[in-house]
RNA sequence: GCGGGUGUAGCUCAGUUGGUUAGAGCGCCAGAUUGUGAUUCUGGAUGUCGUCGGUUCGAAUCCGAUCACUCGCCCCA
């Protein structure tokens, strides 16, 4: 309606919350490339099957919280709403299954049809990594290792707990959830109306619920550790070992499960008490059975994603850009000059920035207000022996300088 | 999708039991040396009181709807 106003969920990124962004991705680019995972990305539309069928028509989140619709083609199209579907949609469509273990990292933006709250948003981004074609406990411990590196070097590690789980292998789970629905069943009447829903849909998800009678049932519900197979737990045991031995803490966490079938084994989350109910900043796990399921070859992987807005909300605030050197021409003749003197001094790599309307005061403040570290004035005075004037912004010093020399007496300013 | 809170200047907010000209700080603009910023001083402008409708002699204030934000639930790929 009011349409000067933003669509709702989605937000203005302005340069002060851009640099927030920026400090976030450059980090966990520069980290990624540490552990040998090369940026890529893919389109931010897809045929709506790439995200519908792994997750399956009738669930909530195909049927009513993505953005999906017809184009001018009749094409059925959906705005990405997770990196991951799109990711192993693109292994397969090249081919590069011929090459596994593929490491990527990717960032972009996301799209959920989402009631918005803090750190919640329709239109949010992301950093992304996946680790397509890995299927040992080692390579779990590494991608866990790589977020864990990323939220410190972020300066977040401390207020982040990382949760973990397994979900044990098919045999496992599947001997698990027939056990859980037994047991629900039987307390069907304690259940609260959320969770008997769920007892159809997704039984693992009673364990998450936040009913306060909920609570009480599921402190006698059987625990998963019973009913993984000897190969499952051992693979467990592996990735705790690793994070132990790489020194990173961890919080076993039996509720932390995931609703699709493709996931296995390792789920992880790092958790923040921050930032209220939208307290996930980093979650992921494996999902061996993804890409067979979408039509690629039977090829294990794992694989995280975390918030960009979230992080951002949590990080120290990201170092000033560096300082420009301001043009102030006054009158003609220092127009023309200015022009090709800011010109000279950026191939010199000075961060020149201009005003181009305002008396000497007005520029002066404006040069102020972009906390520039030094103004070159031109006026007709100094251009007439063919000089500027250099004025020092921070100690108000101020000097002459013929023009010929001008970029090395700018060096201090850089 | 469900429930609670909020919406007043660019920003952060104050506005008494409905009462006539709606305020503060910061920021912005102008001036205090017609070629010198940041500090200081002086002055100025801020505004459909989110929007629409209702009650009332009279609404920023009460009621309803709607939009947005926010907290929790649902969902969380």
């Amino acid at each position: 309606m009011p349409v000067l106003q933003p669509a709702r969920g989605t937000q203005d990124i302005l340069p002060d919350a851009m640099r927030r962004h920026r400090a976030v991705i450059d980090t966990a680019r520069d980290i990624a490339a540490r552990y040998g995972y090369a940026e890529m990305t893919t389109p931010m539309f897809e045929f709506t099957d790439v995200f519908s069928r792994p997750i399956g028509e009738a669930t909530d989140i195909v049927s009513k919280e993505m953005y999906t619709f017809k184009d001018r083609g009749d094409e059925e199209i959906t705005l990405r709403p997770e990196y991951t579907a799109g990711i192993v949609r693109a292994v397969i469509s090249n081919g590069l299954t011929q090459n596994l273990p593929l490491k990527f990292f990717a960032h972009g933006p996301m799209f959920r049809y989402e009631r918005p709250q803090k750190g919640r948003f329709r239109q949010f981004h992301q950093i992304d990594v996946e680790l397509i074609g890995a299927g040992t406990p080692e390579s779990d411990v590494e991608i866990i290792a790589l977020g864990a590196d990323i939220l410190a070097s972020l300066g977040v590690g401390q207020v982040c707990v990382l949760q973990l789980n397994t979900l044990g292998d098919t045999e496992s789970r599947q001997a698990y959830r027939a056990a859980l629905v037994d047991f629900f069943s039987a307390h069907r009447d304690g259940l609260s109306e959320d969770s008997r829903r769920r007892l159809e849909r997704n039984p693992l998800r009673i364990l998450d619920s936040k009913d306060p009678g909920d609570i009480r049932i599921n402190a006698d519900a059987p625990a998963f550790d019973t009913y993984l197979t000897d190969a499952a737990r051992d693979f467990f045991a592996k990735v705790r070992g690793g994070l132990e031995t790489l020194g990173i803490g961890y919080r076993i966490n039996p509720r932390l499960v995931r609703g699709l079938d493709y996931y296995c084994h390792t789920a992880f989350e790092f958790v923040t008490e921050q930032l209220g109910a939208q307290g996930t900043v980093l979650g992921g796990g494996r999902y061996d059975g993804l890409m067979k399921l979408m039509g690629g070859p039977d090829a294990p992987a794992i694989g995280w994603a975390a918030g960009i807005e979230r992080l951002a909300l949590l990080i120290a605030e990201p170092a000033s850009p560096s300082r420009p050197i301001a043009m102030i021409p006054l009158g003609e003749a220092g127009e023309a000059k200015a022009m090709t003197l800011a010109h000279a001094l950026r191939l010199a790599g000075f961060t020149v920035d201009q005003a181009y309307s305002g008396n000497l005061k007005r520029r002066m403040q404006r040069a102020n207000k972009i906390a520039a570290r030094a103004a070159v004035i031109l006026g007709d005075d100094e251009l007439a022996r063919g000089a500027a004037t250099v004025r020092d912004l921070d100690t108000g010093e101020q000097i002459e300088v013929p023009l010929a020399q001008l970029k090395d007496r700018l060096a201090p300013f850089r």
